[in-house]
DNA sequence: CTTATTTACTATGCATGCATAATATTTTTT
DNA sequence: AAAAAATATTATGCATGCATAGTAAATAAG
């Protein structure tokens, strides 16, 4: 087999866990970044919405778009903040507590086949080699091009 | 700091990868996407744009409108297949053979740094758990939800 | 306290991924 | 050879990511 390279890897392996992601909330006609928002939303009470973004890694504008889907279908409710005019809080209604729990599910079951699957010392490494390369972007040492004008 | 689940790690390192190229590319008035087909299309002679799918991890579908785009900018063009009506000859223009040389000095900077940063042992090991779930996931060891209907 | 800046969204547009469907050809069956 | 199946490509639509721009409210500056 011939050698790929990092990106290569690091791409051909998130399209398949997003794929995989999809298809599985998909068979309850939900999508792979709703379940993660419901994941990382607190079931018991109002979340708002500027923890959610950091949180899932996720920008707020495309934060959102999500909550807006969401809100659509019927999974949460968007409120205003008492402390902040220009925020909401979030909640769970009772469907978005039961899709909650499925997503849980099915992230758990991801989890646990890889951790069958690879060794916890490889899994630490392959953490750490992949904070290494965020790191390296994050601190730009990468871009070296000019921009053309 | 919090310990992140794999797949966190995956997309965060994956969207900040996506980024920094599209970034890189931008400069150029060019894509990610754009930039991985011209690496992969052979500078000196025609290439069957089924041989670049399977190349570039894409699907047939996704690539056609990649390859679209990229004869819109000039960087390619398509011309038939002698050899089967069906299909498509990918041929770089000149522009085009500029723009894969830049692209593949975006990656070669990237890989380069790194191999700098991590070493070569832990990278070994990242790619193997890379490929680890990759597997795992196209073995359908991960499905288990039934169909809601 | 009024003005300027920052912050929290929301709306849009483009890029890119997959799914599905349609079309044209080639290959395989019979 | 005619019919059926497979293959190559395109067109579209939806999901999700970022960028940009606009609005409203809170905070900081003067």
């Amino acid at each position: 087999m011939k050698e790929k390279t990092i990106d290569y890897m690091l791409r051909a392996t998130w399209m398949a866990v997003t794929k995989m992601y999809n298809e599985e909330a998909g068979k309850k006609d939900s999508t792979m970044a709703t379940g993660f928002a419901l994941i990382s939303i607190d079931p018991d009470e109002g979340t708002p919405s500027t923890a959610l973004g950091p949180k899932m890694g996720m920008e707020a504008t495309s934060l959102s778009r999500t909550l807006k889907n969401m809100e659509e279908k019927g999974l949460i409710e968007r409120k205003p903040n008492p402390l902040d005019g220009r925020g909401v809080l979030i909640h769970l209604t009772p469907f978005g507590k039961e899709m909650r729990a499925f997503s849980k599910s099915v992230v758990l079951r991801f989890d646990e086949a890889v951790s069958e699957a690879v060794s916890e010392e490889d899994l630490k490494t392959f953490k750490r080699v992949a904070h290494t390369i965020l790191e390296l972007i994050n601190a730009k040492k990468i871009y070296t091009t000019e921009k053309i004008t």
